[in-house]
DNA sequence: CTATGGCACGGATT
DNA sequence: AATCCGTGCCATAG
């Protein structure tokens, strides 16, 4: 009977149901621990390993050529390549996740960043040292930041504050690259000192994470340009470097964190849940959306234990039984989930083309709703699986999956646009009359809130910065 | 008097 | 049912 019930394509139970919801809503290193913990628990399940693709070792997708290196025979530009690709491409676009230690990065969100960062440091210690840096290990927030004075350790242990610096620069330097950092601005420093070693860094990176961190946040770039006496051209291209590799709280690079980032910080998300990129990179090609899975191969129940149970004790059978059942359950879900996922970043793909490869303007408005009429789905299932996920666009940009979901984006885009090309301060109400005009039926009132949401000062404090050449 | 920001309400979305 | 978002009204600053 429950043979039958494997076999069925449709979801039947609630429990299906209502695993396949869990599964949908986990981001990546949730989605991890879960399959993990569940591989453990339950014998009947296994993980068989994969065939790669030898030049860029992704998984295939099943049979036929790799969609990435080699383009597939008969796919038509304009349809989006999606699949499903494990865990150990994840595209490490930052320097602080270093390229070192790839499982470690994996096997660290199991063990909690103290330990993590402990282990990592432990032999450049002394053991007195050690004892401290677990102590101070102990005071991070969940950011990874610093929550007391060095002053006070220092006191604590009756050493000179010097010693505990030390101790705390090398943490620094450790795998959550700035963790331990008293400060976001500090982390910010520590990173990009590390950054320095491997990389060439816009020299103006450093002065404006020293001095202009507060006004970078709320995107006063006309503010800072001017007070730096620089170009716009150059803060924008800076900021844009300081959102693509650093992070003010280390610790997010490893918890996956579902929360919103403070809401006036640079917004730096790590490991996307989907990759969007061109087939080789090459604009002319079509789409490449790859949907991260946590696991190297595939999950499937096991069918050497689907054997064993038949000659079984009795008492062993229905406790294997029950295994069994939430094994295939659950490989079940996985399977609902991906494909859920895969029909869904298809048809958002294809509708949102011209904001993947062209930028925010071109973003289309819809809703959830839309989707889920059209997928054929309930509209918490959209909402459920948009929630706290993150794409990579082709342009090495993470965004929140939601955003392709954000009706007023395309009107702010323009209005930033309006505002950035204005040849005198404009007021509100003038402002809200031109992007009528454009088409965006907008009220007085909303333009101030959108204008205050881009960081954009009022306009009688804003000056005509059209002319600094 | 004009331009903005705060608070709060209602309708849409999730 | 809960939440988010646009908007209107009003107070305040310039």
């Amino acid at each position: 009977m429950f043979q039958y019930h494997y076999q069925s394509l449709r979801p039947l139970t609630t429990a299906h149901l209502a695993q396949t919801m869990t599964l949908l809503s986990q981001t990546v290193d949730e989605l991890r621990q879960q399959i993990e913990s569940e591989l453990s628990a339950n014998p009947a399940l296994e993980l068989i390993e994969e065939r790669y693709c030898p030049h860029c070792h992704r998984l295939l997708p099943g049979k036929g050529t790799c969609p990435v290196c080699s383009r597939p025979q008969n796919a038509s530009v304009d349809e989006p390549v999606v699949f499903i690709s494990p865990s150990d491409d994840f595209y490490v676009h930052s320097g602080e996740t270093t390229e070192d230690m790839p499982e470690d990065m994996y096997s660290s969100s199991a063990e909690d960043l103290p330990a993590y960062v402990l282990r990592q440091i432990g032999m450049e210690l002394e053991k007195q040292d050690r004892i401290m840096a677990a102590y101070l290990l102990t005071h991070l927030d969940e950011d990874g930041l610093l929550t007391i004075p060095l002053i006070e350790i220092a006191q604590y242990y009756h050493v000179p504050v010097s010693r505990i610096e030390n101790i705390r620069h090398i943490i620094q330097h450790a795998d959550p690259v700035g963790v331990a950092s008293s400060s976001t601005k500090e982390a910010l420093l520590v990173q990009l000192e590390v950054l320095a070693e491997t990389r060439p860094i816009p020299n103006l990176a450093r002065t404006i994470v020293e001095h202009g961190m507060d006004m970078l946040c709320r995107h006063q770039y006309a503010e800072l340009a001017h007070s730096l006496k620089v170009s716009l051209r150059q803060i924008k291209s800076v900021s844009q470097f300081i959102s693509d590799n650093l992070n003010p709280y280390p610790a997010r690079s490893h918890y996956g964190d579902a929360r919103q980032p403070a809401k006036d910080d640079v917004q730096v998300y790590h490991r996307p849940d989907i990759i969007i990129s061109f087939l080789n990179d090459d604009p002319q090609n079509s789409l490449v959306i790859e949907i991260i899975l946590p696991i190297n191969g595939t999950l499937r129940v096991n069918p050497l234990f689907r054997q064993a149970i038949q000659q079984a004790d009795q008492e062993k059978k229905d406790a294997w039984k029950s295994d069994l059942d939430r094994a295939s359950l659950f490989v079940k879900c996985l399977q609902q989930r991906n494909n859920t996922m895969q029909r869904l970043l298809f048809r958002v793909a294809v509708e949102q083309k011209g904001y993947i490869v062209f930028g925010e303007e071109y973003l289309k408005p819809m809703t959830r709703a839309q989707f889920a009429k059209e997928l054929e789905v309930h509209e918490s299932t959209i909402s459920r699986a948009v929630a706290s996920k993150t794409v990579q666009l082709p342009n090495k940009r993470i965004i929140p999956l939601s955003s392709f979901f954000d009706r007023s984006l395309n009107v702010r885009t323009v209005l930033r646009d309006m505002i950035s090309k204005e040849a005198r301060p404009l007021s509100d109400t003038e402002l809200a009359t031109q992007l009528a005009k454009r088409g965006y039926l907008v009220a007085r009132r909303t333009v101030a809130k959108y204008r205050s949401m881009e960081g954009i000062l009022p306009a009688h404090l804003r000056q005509a910065h059209t002319h600094p050449t």
